[in-house]
DNA sequence: GTAGCTTGTTGAGCGTTGCTCAGCAGGCCG
DNA sequence: CGGCCTGCTGAGCAACGCTCAACAAGCTAC
């Protein structure tokens, strides 16, 4: 409750990078419990205790907005998964399962929020994923020392798929141990790259 | 183009049912070209030649008249992949696949958005395809002869995922032959649910 | 210090959209 | 023909995305 007898809080202007991190932060922050369609400006603009107008000096389009905390969100994923400089091959693909797992643990509801963002309706916001998705793969790829062919792209990208649903299932109801969920995950993408 | 000295269109009534299914239809029809956030209610009026408190009569909110239209999707599916009655078990499950992959292939776009719409955001929605999903996979662990666990369950329901994302890939960009496909799908299923 | 410029910032306001409500009117009944 | 049920409409409100002209914070130049 704003106190209208406030004075007004003395104005403070921030640079351009400022508040578009800002922003975008406050995106990040709003995403876990509020779907896109209801995400509206205002709310955002009152977070960050700016008018309505400033966000769109920002970001020209809502979906622009949008767009720029699902980039966000998908380039905190991609930094926290890609393997450390110097690993083997064997350890990269194994250790980025392991991070993904974790990851999906850590922030179940910020990352369920985040896929279903990016999945749902619009196309500007699901192809950031889609591209983070591709390069993740692209990775495992060359991890696993396989030529980059349409097909087997194509089957691990649906692995992927069946990866992202069956920890997020498993983070709300655990049906087996973690090493195990592991092992399954490895194995099934094993006999897939196999083929 | 409406002539604007068009008298008037007789306005007809129409009974409860007729004038509900007709809404339901049209939101059918606009769901491959138009993302949720994107479908107005002006718009599904307009189609119907009704005015838009009308469409208030029917569907108290906007959610409920989409939830109403996914479902309606949903039903849809699950009609055309349920077995047969008098089909042997192990026909049910590669005869459901089939006509999964025949579905997909027939309606992509609409199927396509379907899945979008309801993975997106909105939770109302989803759970009407989380509920379908839940019943096809219910339909094929008894045509496996598989008791239904928990653990079982999780793993079908992402395989279901893994075969939505492939059989998606796959009419777009066809990486191998139909039969292939559906022995790969196959595959993949018994080798999960072996464990 | 102050004039001036850059640029972060705002408020008023427009068109559209989701939604409400009081009341009109089609068509079946007596 | 009169009455009633109920399908149906139009006016209108609040909230939202978005625009635009103008204000003002804070740096630089003199």
């Amino acid at each position: 409750m704003t106190a209208s007898s406030a004075p007004r809080p003395p104005r403070l202007r921030r640079s351009a990078g400022d508040r578009r991190a800002q922003l975008v932060q406050i995106g990040l922050e709003l995403l876990p419990t509020t779907p896109v369609q209801e995400l509206t400006i205002d709310e955002v603009a009152r977070r960050a205790g700016i008018s309505r107008s400033l966000l769109f000096h920002y970001f020209a389009t809502k979906r622009e907005y949008y767009t720029a905390v699902t980039r966000a969100a998908a380039d905190l994923l991609w930094e926290h998964l890609l393997p450390p400089p110097g690993t083997s091959p064997q350890e990269q693909v194994s250790g980025m399962l392991d991070r993904f797992v974790g990851w999906v643990e850590t922030y179940r509801e910020t990352h369920l929020a985040f896929v279903r963002g990016a999945a749902g309706g619009d196309p500007w916001v699901s192809e950031v994923y889609e591209e983070t998705r591709g390069r993740l793969v692209e990775v495992a790829l060359t991890a696993l020392g396989l030529p980059d062919d349409l097909r087997r792209r194509q089957l691990v990208l649906a692995w992927f798929a069946f990866t992202e649903d069956l920890v997020g299932q498993w983070v709300e109801e655990p049906t087996m141990s973690r090493p195990e969920l592991l092992d399954l995950l490895h194995d099934v993408l094993d006999r897939l790259t196999a083929r």
